[in-house]
DNA sequence: GCCCCCTCTACAAGCGTTTGCCGAAACTCC
DNA sequence: GGAGTTTCGGCAAACGCTTGTAGAGGGGGC
């Protein structure tokens, strides 16, 4: 169970520790002379050596980790931002160590300092909230901290997010454009900046194009599916006459939409328009198949690691915006 | 950058950096005196003092930390799974460390060197084919490894895992029931234990209930949508008489065979019963909803998180079985 | 009043690396 | 052949923490 240490190898050639460790580290071969790095290289291949990361992370202040802090593995959008998470860093042999935060303030927080705790060489948080700011840039002066996904408006802090706004806009003028002008809109929780931005750039554009907003007063705690059941309900039980097209802040919402108009007799696109929100996996296998905006989860993945790697590599890095764009199904229409 | 340490903590007090260790230790508080300890607490909380876990883990032996060895995050179906894992350990404040293999052998082996470098207390194999039985028995030599999702057959590493042949079986017999009796099943790569309990299960099955079981000779590479699609174009190409079933090793794959059909004009379930394995979310929102095998696959993260703190704890454990349940959907009928 | 015991804290070693410094040997050059 | 340079490798400190040991001081029992 225990593993042979540079002593050991060491012991095994007749030379010294530091000498093994010079033959072993790329860097610092040259330093010692052929036969001596091959005697040792074979040894250590014999023995079964492998570096000790941790004593190695003691010493350099180097762990070749980053944290991730998401708020929900059970939610698909997170998955592929992951992925491209650790795509990224398989270059730099860094690995991801991975948390959940589940939305809440406090877990967040414990988190933070629990990855300061193994200090971790970075932090990506893709659980961010309005609420959530200090506590950010507090961990911020101790490794560096990268926002990714859900922006923190109005922050040094370098980030790697999403134009909200412009896709919001999207899908209020694919619905003009379509002829539709009584709309409404399904709000994902506000402090979530995607959802701020998103409910304000298509209120913002409904009222440049002309288009009656229906107001849903609430807004979902938590963007799933059966929030997005809700919301449709309490709409519609709401308005006498229901708005000819929703956009839902995330397709999650728009299934429960989807669930909740076909309950209640409405036919989607016949009777009503639907747009969601990110471009999950499989929106194009639901019937009907999802018109949203597409979210470019994994890039944004992507991004966040390779921005991560320029950070600890000293550069000077700037912000990522990725862009949106509108993919047009089956689930709306002209009306 | 750099944070308070022990010493710095302990000059502040005006007592010895052990003294402070001790004071911060729930398990040795006790040991130091009341005043010094609150002393101490105060000055800790002060000086924003967070234990340094690399040192700890040096000191230690523990990093509190345990490798997680997917195949493909990209794939919906281990989201779930690292869900309940992360889940179950977070009692134990152990956090996952994530790598993929991409299902290549030789980034197994990698992945594996690196975890062990890093000294994680365990690492759980999502990944495993049959061709890994070698590094996985001797990566157990150095650290516990729990085998979870793909079983590695008649290994004596601890496994959580599922009951693919009954799965299977289940699925075989719902449509001999449906009174189908020309089937076929595509299969996923077989050196994946669980396509390979289920081919023979299914097979089994067909031959016990006296339905023919139409030969597709080919498997999939990787059980995506693509391969499905591919598969059940190579099919239909073939038979004169296409099946009046198809079971599909997994979702995903299912999901390409809908379109295969759909695009040969065959109409599921009027023409062909189409039946897949796993449920993974949103299975019960495409058109028709598929019929399929549930597998549980955040219990299966659970219990490997579970087993993983129960191995920690030095104790005994058992290997895990958790059962498929058929969900019967629209997308399989009466023949 | 002496001894013993108990409570509390200090000391130091050790976990496995890395790395600056220094010295020994070998080589170069005239 | 001697001075200067290079090459190679050993030594030891340091990274921040835990923990066994030991010692100082105080209290209690007789």
């Amino acid at each position: 169970m225990s593993m042979p240490t540079l002593d050991d190898v060491a012991r095994e050639v007749g030379v010294h520790p530091s000498t093994v460790s010079r033959a072993l580290n790329p860097n610092r071969a040259q330093l010692v002379n052929p036969e001596t790095r091959k005697a040792v290289e074979e040894a250590a291949r014999r023995l079964g050596y492998r570096p000790h990361m941790v004593a190695r992370g003691l010493q350099s202040g180097r762990t070749a980790t980053i944290g991730v802090v998401a708020a929900d593995l059970g939610n698909p959008f997170v998955t592929p931002i992951i992925h491209g998470i650790t795509a990224s860093l398989e270059i730099g042999e860094i690995m991801p160590v991975i948390a959940e935060t589940q939305d809440e303030h406090e877990r967040f927080s414990r988190i933070l300092d629990h990855m300061l705790s193994r200090r971790v060489d970075a932090v990506i948080s893709l659980a961010t909230r309005a609420g959530d700011r200090r506590i950010l840039e507090d961990a911020a002066r101790i490794a560096p901290v990268v926002i990714a996904a859900r922006p923190l408006p109005e922050s040094d802090l370098p980030q790697v997010v999403h134009d909200d706004g412009g896709g919001a806009t999207m899908a209020a003028e694919h619905l003009h454009q379509l002829g539709h002008r009584r709309v409404a809109q399904l709000r994902g929780p506000l402090d979530v900046a995607n959802f701020s931005h998103r409910a304000e750039a298509f209120t913002a554009a409904c009222a440049r194009l002309g288009m009656t907003e229906i107001e849903v007063p609430e807004m979902a705690a938590v963007p799933t599916i059966a929030e997005g059941r809700r919301l449709t309900e309490a709409l519609l039980g709401r308005e006498k006459e229901p708005p000819t097209a929703i956009f839902a802040h995330n397709d999650l919402m728009a299934m429960g939409t989807l669930a909740a108009l076909r309950e209640a007799g409405l036919r989607v696109p016949d009777d009503v328009s639907l747009i969601g929100y990110n471009d999950l996996p499989m929106m194009d296998l639901v019937t009907p198949a999802l018109t949203t905006i597409r979210y470019p989860s994994r890039e944004i993945g992507l991004a966040a690691g390779e921005l991560v790697i320029e950070i600890l590599a000293g550069e000077e890095v700037k912000n990522v915006c990725l862009q949106p764009a509108l993919v047009v199904r089956d689930s709306t229409r002209p009306i």
